[in-house]
DNA sequence: TGACGATAAATGCATATGCATCTACATAGA
DNA sequence: TCTATGTAGATGCATATGCATTTATCGTCA
């Protein structure tokens, strides 16, 4: 009804500058992880989101939702991720068909050498170039476009 | 000196929101070309390069300066673009190791195909959820970050 | 002119990704 | 209990990507 199908040009351009910086600065990150030798930023999500779960752990559909990997990206992700001594894969008691996996004391310090390199990154690429009042800018504006469009 | 090796809780959403929104909206707008039978966006990318460039075409090297693209992955997705006959490679008089890519009229038609869809998305999941003004300002702010900082 | 470093583009090889499918177990219904 | 359908996770195969190197040509300087 009210669809549009052709964009305006502030609706372009924008949709340009997210994609174009977006990759540019996820590059950036991504670089300075190698210069240092540690492994690469998708190894970081899974990693924290483990990190935050706890001895708890979290089932790898649930690691799913947290992030947007896709199920077989997650599978081989893990794999690679326990072959480093990373993380383990536990059976769940009342589930034979999945698993837990937690993250080892090993992938906590992986975690905090990347958060080193990684948060330093973050710290000058983005924390360095806008003042607080304008990154919560940014963070309310990209918020109202996630998908499927959320409340938080 | 005044370098910070910790960003503030704003950057880190700020960044979250940037990389998590950007992989979402790319994401579906792939889906959507793929949905229409259309070539991915990296494709629209480099039409889009060329069909702007006109007749006289560009060097791959030129494609490599407008876009992110990897100079190996130029190569190789002009390779394939001239494969589905979308460009077309002609010698350079001046200069016998390069070449100039130029866009067909098939080219241009896949192009414009592609914009029916890539255009709506955009419309869609950008022009529909933010006003011509904050669009305007989320346009400003990203480009604040680019990589490297640009004046434009 | 001839040698040498720089630039344009392609490519061999290893790894990663996407897709579809498969295996294994779970749950529901006859 | 048997069968059908659903869900968790892994995997075979084709394609794409990253890295390093190669090939070809250019430009410069002795």
């Amino acid at each position: 009804m009210t669809e549009k199908a052709t964009p305006s040009s502030e609706a372009i351009k924008a949709w340009a500058r997210l994609m174009r910086v977006s990759r540019q600065l996820m590059e950036s990150a991504e670089e300075a992880l190698k210069a240092a030798g540690l492994p690469p930023l998708a190894w970081y999500d899974v990693l924290h989101e483990l990190a935050e779960a706890g001895e708890g752990g979290l089932r790898p559909f649930q690691l799913i939702e947290r992030t947007l990997f896709a199920q077989y990206n997650i599978s081989r992700l893990l794999a690679r991720l326990e072959a480093d001594r990373l993380v383990e894969k536990l059976p769940v008691a009342d589930d034979g068909r999945g698993q837990t996996i937690r993250i080892t004391a090993n992938g906590r310090e992986t975690r905090r050498q990347m958060w080193a390199v990684y948060g330093r990154s973050i710290a000058e690429l983005v924390g360095a170039k806008l003042s607080g009042e304008e990154l919560t800018m940014v963070s309310a504006l990209l918020g109202r476009l996630r998908q499927p469009p959320a409340s938080d």
